[in-house]
DNA sequence: TTGGTTTTGGTCATGTCAACAATAACCTCA
DNA sequence: TGAGGTTATTGTTGACATGACCAAAACCAA
């Protein structure tokens, strides 16, 4: 049996060309929720391959920075936005034919940004577009690359994610109405929520929302002003989950 | 605003060599349970640098095999067993400097195998031995490269798992009994947890355990003779939470 | 047979949660 | 100004989950 260690059998004097070399990408997921939907910011490829097709945005990894400080400059390129609400890698793709050109492996990062309208019209419209995130888990929107299956990746840990810690949070701006934040719930997981029951459920959690004073002024078609709130500090611990049926049948199948 | 895309501003007849070149490694976090306490496998290494201090497996990352195929065959080289109970990818590390000689990134993978026991000791017994987790967190061992920081995630990764999915099975052998199953718990939790509850919860989850006809044989110390369990299929949805106080003091400091 | 040990089943009180009803606070339009 | 519509919030209720605890069952060793 073949021992061999975290960096292989390189002998004391190393030749690193005469290991396999990899090009190192970093790709971004960005993702924000725009009425009632979860969108995610594509841009356009100038260059072949796959010229002209849909892409997510994404670039070396210099050899002098960390891949968290990658992800967060091919954020900053892309958007302008200095630091997102989310910004976690979420899986690494190494398919040899991922790439036609050359060995590419790549980090996926998942950022989750506020409100993006503005950022996308500031930077180079031409190119860069949110699209709904629908279109392209339907396969009607074909994406370069392994980019749908890194999509894909990407919002199943945002699912996972939500449940699991508060992410819910970072879609919605530094004061929010609990409509609001139900709203991004019911985009993620394409379900029906009780107003009543998932207010009770978000400020009883501790330290999940804190109430400001405030007050939302109601939208066109009038109604009670929401309360506002602002995020506490202990969204980390234990999420939301599904709603489950009352009467779910516990058959055995 | 400077545009990128996936695999950044390549012109068509590219160099690859004009590109900062990496070289990528699959390193893998080998866990089981052995006496109630989390262990994992490490090896100890026969080289430069770090020569003689312990180190997770891994190796190179072949320029024709997937990442994931990677893994396993890493997974098979070291323990000779073909397939895990587990094993997922759950982080990539490529800080410049955590490999001293070049650029390593690394890609980090998690598997889970039942008794490891006789494996290793097939193996090239040496310079593998399996060591309580508890070790490598408190800092008592130190080990090579970045690898307690691997080791770290891939600890932090399975508790969460555990809580979410059914993890905990992938611990324990084909058929088994509901005091083994809780033993992963607790090993992993820390925790002491109600042998009549746990199995109330275990058994009323839908598909997580499913009983055979069997029983398992009493220990030395006796004791009624507990029944055998195989695991469900449906053991990826709603898993089990740490318990919580009942009367638990809900002050927000 | 007796005492020890482990598993399994039962009870009870409490807490959580979904479903639903009712009220409060705003809107627009007549 | 009032009526009807809309949304947010509070209340109530019943089903279920869960933790604490107890008791019985089924084995061992002596």
């Amino acid at each position: 049996m073949k021992r061999t260690t975290s960096s292989g059998e390189v002998p004391t004097g190393y030749d690193p060309l005469q290991f396999p070399a990899f090009a190192v990408t970093v790709d971004v997921v960005i993702l924000t929720v725009s009425d009632g939907a979860l969108h995610l910011l594509l841009v356009r490829r100038g260059e072949s391959p796959f010229e002209g097709m849909w892409a997510i945005p994404g670039g070396f990894k210099r050899p002098t920075e960390t891949l968290d400080e990658a992800a967060r400059r091919e954020l900053r390129e892309e958007t302008g936005v200095d630091v997102a609400s989310l910004l976690v890698q979420f899986g690494a793709f190494g398919d040899p034919q991922r790439d036609p050109r050359m060995n590419v492996v790549t980090i996926g990062y998942l950022a989750v940004i506020r409100d993006v309208g503005a950022i996308v019209a500031g930077s180079d419209a031409a190119d860069a577009a949110l699209i709904p995130v629908s279109e392209v888990l339907d396969g009607k929107l074909e994406l370069a690359f392994d980019h749908r299956r890194i999509v894909c990746d990407a919002i199943e840990r945002v699912r996972v994610e939500l449940a699991v810690s508060g992410i819910a949070t970072a879609f919605v701006g530094t004061t929010f109405t609990l409509a609001e934040l139900r709203g991004v719930y019911e985009g993620l997981w394409g379900v029906q929520l009780d107003a009543a029951n998932f207010r009770r459920r978000v400020v009883n959690k501790d330290g999940w929302v804190i109430p400001t004073g405030r007050r939302a002024r109601p939208g066109l078609a009038g109604g009670r002003p929401a309360e506002l709130f602002r995020v506490g500090r202990a969204w980390n611990h234990s999420g939301l989950t599904h709603p489950q049926r009352n009467h779910q049948e516990r058959e055995v199948e």
